[in-house]
DNA sequence: GCCGTACACATCTACTTGTC
DNA sequence: GACAAGTAGATGTGTACGGC
């Protein structure tokens, strides 16, 4: 029987981690939600959305094909270990189209295996059969669950640089699209950068354009979502410091400011430039 | 071969719409 | 009114293609 894409689950966003015998703690990884599919057609790995990567994973979709199953639908994420053995997700897409061999998929789900629907067992039958059939040492590996209390967890998470941890409830079914069953907490940093620019169209959502404040160099935008009075007042302060763009830079729809105003920037820790930042205050030098 | 453009993928938040 | 779900638009990187 040839196996159909199932929608994945998505973890809600939530600032603290649940605390409670009920949940089970995982590390976030910072990649590609993923979706293996192993049946008699052979091994298909998709993207969340149903897009079919065999191709691009194409190591792993060996690797899965040797897993000691006659069929199965594995959740998990496809990621890239740096140095310092943390996921990175910018090493990820150089890797998919010429490093395939740095690819890892983490497996933390089991939603079919040999012709059995699974998905209204709870979580934690269903991740022991999976942890039975991952083999040791592979491209492929099983999310081990974290022992301990959340808010422990989460601090040690913080500590060591990660991305941020999910939490699951241990006896919930398997359902596609967003649930509160599973709960994702991220680390964020808050760190301070230079104001290049602000970029604003009408009925689009504002950025506000960031640079190293040593360098100079672009970082990237961050949304302007803080409050309306910060952001009026953002906004005269642009007029005011209005300024020529910096060299190289064309963005038709930016206002352009001089040098001297310092926003603070919410964002993805562990990367050199901005990723999911926002802007949460700013003052001028 | 190099460069620019279009389009693919992923992520995120803000906003809108629908449901209870 | 509160919450969930869907949509829109931003980011960045890679690939394919056409023109020079």
């Amino acid at each position: 029987m040839r196996l159909k894409f199932i929608e994945p689950l998505m973890p809600t966003l939530v600032e603290k981690p649940p605390e409670g015998d009920g949940w089970t703690h995982e590390v976030k990884f910072d990649g590609y939600r993923s979706l293996i599919i192993k049946d008699e057609e052979g091994v298909r790995i998709f993207t969340r959305r149903g897009l079919d990567w065999t191709a691009k994973y194409r190591d792993l979709a060996k690797e899965a094909g040797d897993l000691d199953v006659d069929s199965a639908i594995i959740d998990g994420e496809v990621i890239v270990l740096n140095d310092a053995g943390l996921s990175d997700f910018g090493a990820l897409r150089k890797a998919i189209s010429r490093r395939q061999h740095d690819l890892y998929f983490v497996a933390f789900d089991l939603l079919h295996i040999n012709g059995l629907d699974i998905r209204d067992m709870p979580l934690e039958e269903r991740r022991e059969i999976l942890a039975e059939m991952i083999p040791v040492g592979q491209h492929i590996q099983f999310s081990q669950a974290l022992p301990g209390e959340a808010r422990v967890i989460f601090h040690l998470i913080d500590q060591a640089g990660m991305e941020g941890m999910v939490s699951k409830r241990r006896d919930s079914k398997y359902r596609s699209g967003m649930s509160t069953n599973w709960l994702k907490a991220k680390c964020y940093t808050v760190e301070e950068y230079g104001l290049l620019g602000v970029e604003r169209e009408p009925g689009k959502p504002a950025f506000a354009l960031m640079a190293d404040r040593k360098t100079g160099r672009y970082v990237g935008s961050a949304f302007i979502n803080s409050s309306r009075a910060i952001r009026e007042r953002l906004w005269e302060r642009v007029q005011e410091h209005a300024g020529p763009p910096p060299k190289g830079m064309k963005r038709p729809s930016t206002q352009w400011v001089k040098p001297g105003i310092i926003a603070r920037v919410k964002h993805l820790r562990g990367e050199e430039d901005l990723r999911h930042a926002s802007l949460q205050d700013f003052r001028e030098e």
